[in-house]
DNA sequence: CTGTTTGAAGCTGATATCGAAGTCACATTA
DNA sequence: TAATGTGACTTCGATATCAGCTTCAAACAG
C-alpha cells in the first residue's frame, strides 16, 4: 500500500508526515526520543507549521520513510515572459 | 521538458530549485527580492544548507515553478529497519 | 578603462526556533 | 479509583537563522 500526494505547502507535508509515522505505528514521543528532538517538534511540523528547519525535515522523512520528488518544467518560451506567472 | 528527481537531502532539493530558477531566467537576487529575502538565503539555499526555514522554502518552490512530491509506503514487519540508509 | 551584473561569502544584530520539561483532557487498562 | 499513554499545548532559555549590508572576482558591454 502506498500513499502519494502533492506537497504544496507545510499543511501537506504534515499530513504525509503523520501518515508515515502511524503506518510505521509510532508515537510522537517515540519519534521524537529516536530523531533526539522534542515532541513539540513533531506535533507542530504534523500540524504544518511552517517555521521550522529542513535539516530536521529530512531527518524525519527518513525515519517515518516518507519519500520526496521535486519536478519542474520550463516556462512557455513562446509567449512573452515578461509577466509573473499568475498562479498564486 | 520536465526535470524529475528524488530529493533525499538539502544539496538534491537545492539543485532542483537552482534549476527551476535558471529555467525561469532569473538571478538570485531577483528572486530574493522576489521574496523579499535575502540574496545569500537562495544562494544558501541552493548550495543545500541544511538549517533553513521551510516557510521560505515553500514561497520559493512556488515562485521557481517546482513541484513537490510526498509519498509512504507501509514498513515491512518482519524485519527491523534499525539501519541507516547507505547514502551519508 | 569604467560600469553593471552575476554568484560567492563575511559580519552584525534582532528575532524565533527548538529541546527540555511540564500541563491538560481523553482513552484504555486494571 | 488510579495508573498509563496519547495528542495538544504552554513556558523558558540558549542557540542560530536570517535580512541587511558589504565585499570580491569574473564576465560582459559601452
Amino acid at each position: 500500500m502506498t500513499l502519494r500526494g502533492q506537497v504544496r505547502n507545510a499543511e501537506a507535508l504534515g499530513r504525509m508526515l503523520q501518515q508515515g509515522r502511524m503506518l510505521h505505528g509510532m508515537s510522537q514521543r517515540q519519534l521524537a526520543e529516536q530523531l533526539g528532538i522534542g515532541q513539540k517538534w513533531v506535533w507542530e511540523m504534523e500540524q504544518g507549521k511552517p517555521g521550522l528547519l529542513t535539516e530536521r525535515l529530512f531527518e524525519m522523512l527518513r525515519a517515518t520513510g516518507v519519500r520526496l520528488y521535486a519536478e519542474v518544467d520550463e516556462p512557455e518560451e513562446d509567449a512573452h515572459p515578461s509577466e509573473l506567472s499568475s498562479d498564486e
